[in-house]
DNA sequence: GATTAAGTGTCTACTAGTTAGACACTTATG
DNA sequence: CATAAGTGTCTAACTAGTAGACACTTAATC
């Protein structure tokens, strides 16, 4: 079997994510505002032609990253890294830990939640992702069947996550993902709760 | 003046680039030797057939990235951060910050030092190309014309330079570039030296 | 207020860099 | 031993990217 066929789509993605990381880069540099298209595909050696045939301008350029990135995040919970995961144990549990290695894969975009002038749209959108993905993909039960309202509930821990991910990558990912992890667990087990991966299928 | 075009040269140095990155982030992920050309290719995003376009084989293309790097460092001698450099003071010198500028631009590259199973001579030819930039760049001049074997004392403070940079490499550049180069400024003091750049000529 | 300089958005014709696919060959893995 | 995966090489075909010019808009400078 040959399998070397990058698709026509994949293939016409590559500029894009050049583009795209250089954007990243020179928004740590410079800031959002100060960033021209020029500086972006003189920064990852394209034609000014090239981006204008991928993109209509700046603006839609990076909404396209910002987008492109937080559906990643909503995604990768659907893939876990560790096989088989099940219903949370006492250990590590799959569906949190997806979030977590997306994000440290992709350090280097998250990091623009450090800077001011950054990304448009990224310090309110990233919250808001993060608590869809709780609305979404993750039930929760109550150990005894204490009744809680499930929808500040969610609110509550998403929000409560988003604290520490916020801390996790202004400290520049001192810690590793697993310890990062634990951290979380542990926390989130001083809760009422026994957390569940939904899935796509209802 | 329109001066967007990039040199055809520049042009076909991106995808060499573009593959160089690939390699960094395969070795780190699962060690140089266990990386194939078809894992490049395909965290690249290129077909197969590009990369023997570019190189012969893997080992050539990892020789490339590796003097490539090295020869980068040794110019960024002499391509001042700050203009006007002058012979040392009591502050931040040009020349040696430059390397280090250089070195966390690229730290990317140079966190290779980190990895067992990593390029092939980086760990001989690294400590080796800061001794040649000591020996061919630079020149010191004892203070009250104490003399010293110049050899051994090049070789001394070149080491003990490198010693640092290993540690700053190690901890993830923690400390900031100009954190680290006081360091550096400060135990040098610890030695009769004054130094001063050649630059190219003589 | 006029004058540079720099960036924007659009469009063309061209081509060099990239691709798919097939080939025979060589390691590994079970 | 056999299946699977990777290597190195070559071709024909394509398309993504290029140079260059255009009119236009800001922003800074004298």
């Amino acid at each position: 079997m040959n399998n070397e066929q990058n698709t026509t789509s994949q293939r016409q993605n590559r500029t894009k994510d050049h583009l795209k990381q250089a954007l990243i880069e020179l928004i740590k540099e410079k800031g959002y505002h100060s960033v021209t298209v020029k500086n972006i595909v003189d920064y990852a050696s394209y034609n000014r032609s090239t981006f204008y045939i991928h993109y209509p301008d700046k603006i839609e350029f990076a909404e396209d990253l910002l987008v492109s990135m937080l559906q990643g995040l909503e995604a990768s919970v659907g893939k876990p890294y560790i096989p088989g995961h099940k219903v949370y144990t006492a250990k590590l549990n799959a569906p949190s830990f997806n979030i977590v290695s997306y994000i440290y894969k992709n350090r280097n975009f998250f990091e623009l939640l450090n800077y001011d002038d950054t990304l448009p749209g990224l310090h309110i959108q990233f919250p808001q992702t993060i608590l869809k993905i709780y609305k979404e993909q993750f039930i929760f039960e109550t150990i005894n069947n204490i009744p809680v309202n499930m929808d500040y509930f969610k609110r509550y821990t998403a929000y409560g996550f988003y604290g520490l991910l916020q801390n996790w990558i202004q400290n520049g990912f001192k810690v590793s993902q697993e310890e990062f992890i634990e951290e979380v667990i542990d926390l989130t087990k001083t809760h009422i709760y026994s957390l569940k991966y939904i899935g796509n299928n209802s």
